[in-house]
DNA sequence: TTAAACATTGACGTAAGCGTTAGTGTTTGC
DNA sequence: GCAAACACTAACGCTTACGTCAATGTTTAA
């Protein structure tokens, strides 16, 4: 076996043969995506992830592919996305995909994902637009402000130049 | 001409002599930036504003530039950037252009700028990587899933499928 | 078997970015 | 000259996204 890890902590009722789902613990899944317990739990109060079942003893036991949608809800995170935003991008984990033909699965797929790359093609838009204006100023600096700095360094010209815009720091 | 700096929120009349800088109160300011006051002074006591001076009762007056800082800071609020990362951006207001040179305030500005261009570029890294992943995975969906789950709609394929990494959702 | 490691459910704490009174003083328009 | 509009400080409240106990139960490795 190539089984280094010591995976299969709990095995749920012995199911069929080719579903043999290693579940994870909290503490493995947090692990998994360098997150903290705190957060995971956090994050199942919002229904953004939920245990695929519960041990004898009460503990959460996910399966791996949620290890792929919390590293997309710190993805999105990291971009500075709410996590109602991620929820509204994401779906709610209740309506999981486990009851799901596949067929619906992969529109549901599609559908977030395009929804993802349209939010973030507005964010670039708006960004590249500052980015444009930022260099305009920059421009104007060097063309402009700090030739007549250099120039008359102790006049305040400022006052009846067309360029002060630029100085609202 | 008693009121050489007085020259509250009546419009200059006779604007002849010197520059009469025509000041703004918190709620002229909150106006222009389409902010709120409480908003402006909590800028405030992060210094990230400060008003030029105040009125004999105790008001804030603001010199309209002030408008200019506020709409950069709202700016970058905007694109998710904390009240903290704008003070690093532009720098505290104690540090102010009144006591500057000329030419120390072009390079401020330019320094200020400079800095807000490299790390809205960085930004717009991330997005643009963000960006091609979806586009990928878009791709991907588009081109092997769906035919996938057309064709063979109630097999569970997706177990030995190389693409399913982006089913994260 | 038993201690260590791990998990569970509360519940309170925190930091940011303001909203919202409250009580009082200031300016302005008629 | 006075009310309405506006501003002041101080202080508590709220939301988000968790951190951090606490008291207790569960799994695992020796």
């Amino acid at each position: 076996m190539t089984l280094t890890e010591k995976s299969v902590k709990t095995e749920p009722v012995n199911q069929a043969s080719t579903t043999a789902e290693k579940m994870l613990t909290i503490g493995d899944l947090a692990k998994a995506c360098n997150a903290t317990v705190r957060t995971l739990r956090y994050y199942e109060e919002l229904d953004l992830i939920t245990p695929e079942t519960r041990s004898a003893g009460g503990y959460r036991l996910y399966v791996s592919a949620t290890i792929k949608r919390v590293n997309a809800i710190l993805a999105l995170q990291a971009l500075h996305y709410s996590l109602e935003e991620i929820s509204a991008l994401l779906g709610k984990s209740s309506e999981g995909h486990s009851a799901y033909t596949r067929k619906r699965r992969v529109g549901f797929t599609k559908t977030t994902l395009t929804k993802q790359a349209i939010t973030i093609r507005e964010k670039l838009a708006s960004l590249q637009a500052m980015q444009a204006e930022l260099d305009q100023r920059l421009a104007v600096l060097a063309d402009h402000c700090e030739p007549c700095a250099t120039e008359k360094p102790d006049q305040d010209c400022c006052q009846q130049c067309p360029h002060t815009e630029i100085h609202w720091n």
